[in-house]
RNA sequence: GUGGGUAUAGCUCAGUCGGUAGAGCGCCUGGUUGUGGUCCAGGAGGCCGCGGGUUCAAGCCCCGUUACUCACCCCA
């Protein structure tokens, strides 16, 4: 077996099929963010190892593949290795993110911009995981983002369009979980926890659906995150089964101005499926408001989030510019959609003898082409059966034989495939 | 980073008690079939993931390793 011609792990080939769903799919999603206003761009796959390490990505950032310094020396690497860090050997990684290259980007080419500018990006993200099921190491993201929007339009733009999005691409059954980081923030105050344990102890209260009410606690306890244990569980309990109607009795821990908020982005958005969930914490550390994710009853893992990220821009721009986003899976909805392919031409396969000249088969490949038939030419196997069904699962719709006796298109003889 | 499973022909997989490698499909050749999608016969194709060990003898048992895969952590 030849072990060693397979990709590398976690990034993947597609064949022609499964190629051909992605494409259409993404088709797809261009064509409704582009309805909604959204102007499409391309960055780098690579961007400044130091701007990948900023702070910004989270635990991301432990995750990203760095690029070696070229013409690094013996003298380098003792270097590295005396200073035990090994990152100063690279200048340059592979995004994990988009977020991260779009606010370089915006910051970048701020003059050639709109004051209110909403991008797509449509693109491959890179990650060093350990691959599994729904999780690889190379897979697309498709984010929409406008940035220089201070107001609620942002989040209600960014949320009718994805909405919009998942619809249009017959993906039924999501609902959008929705929370604030300052409502994170206000329950973190109430129960005293440390600066430095803030981040620990968000994502101890993400796990709250997974090992409840008392595995949380404890893992809090654990790590000294909490004075009162008491006070903890009660606020536990009332996460638990907080809903929309929350504030009929709002707990001391509850941001009053978060939560009109995010009452007002549900309001204005009566169509969707809109679920308050004050568990929703999100990975990435340069959320600062809002914050959304895309939830499936089937799946344990998220098809899409997003988030305000209002302090992001300055940090590369020196100047504060409000920004908000939302990204789409690619890879966690690409498996659940049903792609129907009735729109495409009609396809057909010309099976040709050996003895057939090649001037004639193209000329008939021509002539067929010429009039909008996609045309496939194959050899006559011995198996003629094995043969059609192979390009019928391709999905061409007919196909006739050529002999050296064959006039033009007109005298081929076309039996359809499949059904 | 942690744990489980798997690794044999192009593909899907058998391989018994350790005894020098098997099937189906696909591919090639010849024949056959009354509308070239049928059937028959033959053929090519294997470092049994890799490296050690035990043994007269290892696809099989033991150790190591790599890859794939599933779950956890975390994430999209």
């Amino acid at each position: 077996m030849a072990a060693s011609v397979t990709p590398p792990r976690g990034m993947r080939d597609f064949l022609p099929a499964e190629k051909a769903r992605r494409e259409h799919a993404l088709g797809v999603i261009r064509g409704v963010y582009a309805a909604h206003g959204f102007d499409e761009i391309e960055t780098p796959v690579m961007e400044d190892s130091s701007r990948l390490h900023a702070g910004l990505g989270g635990d991301n950032e432990k995750l990203a593949f760095a690029v070696m310094k070229r013409g690094l020396d013996t003298a380098d690497l003792a270097r590295a290795a005396a200073s035990d860090d090994a990152l100063s050997l690279a200048d340059l990684g592979l995004r994990y993110d988009l977020t991260v290259p779009l606010a370089r980007f915006y910051a970048t080419h701020r003059a050639a911009l709109p004051p209110v500018f909403r991008s797509i990006q449509i693109a491959p993200v890179w990650r060093a995981e350990r691959p599994q099921k729904g999780r690889y190491r190379q897979f697309v993201q498709c984010d929409i983002d406008i940035i220089g929007e201070a107001g609620q339009l942002a989040e209600l733009e960014l949320l009718t369009a994805t909405v919009a999005t998942l619809d249009a691409l017959g993906l039924t059954g999501c609902s959008i979980r929705l929370n604030d980081r300052r409502v994170l923030a206000g329950i973190l105050a109430s129960w005293g926890v440390p600066d430095e344990l803030r981040e620990r102890a968000l994502i101890t209260i993400d796990k709250l659906d997974k090992i409840g009410v008392a595995g949380v606690a404890a893992e809090l306890a654990e790590i000294s995150a909490i004075p009162d244990a008491s006070v903890v569980a009660r606020a536990l309990e009332e996460l638990t089964s907080a809903d929309w109607h929350l504030a009929d009795a709002a707990p001391a821990w509850l941001d009053r101005a978060a939560y009109d908020d995010l009452l007002a982005l549900r309001a204005a958005l009566p169509g969707a499926a809109i679920e308050f969930d004050p568990t929703l914490v999100r990975g990435m550390g340069y959320y600062t408001g809002t914050i959304f994710e895309i939830a499936h009853p089937e799946y344990g893992y998220s098809l899409g989030g997003g988030g305000r990220y209002d302090g992001m821009i300055g940090r590369f721009l020196g100047q504060e510019v409000p920004a908000c986003g939302f990204s789409i899976g690619f890879e966690r909805i690409i498996d659940l959609l049903e792609i129907d392919d009735d729109a495409r031409p009609r396809a057909v396969v010309l099976v040709y003898d050996g003895d057939v000249q090649q001037a004639r088969l193209l000329a008939l490949k021509a002539e067929l082409v010429a009039s909008g038939t996609r045309v496939r030419l194959e050899r006559r196997t011995k198996n003629l059966r094995a043969l059609l069904d192979r390009v019928t699962a391709d999905g061409f719709d007919a196909f006739a034989t050529v002999t050296d006796a064959t006039g033009d298109a007109a005298a081929l003889e076309f039996r359809e495939l499949g059904a």
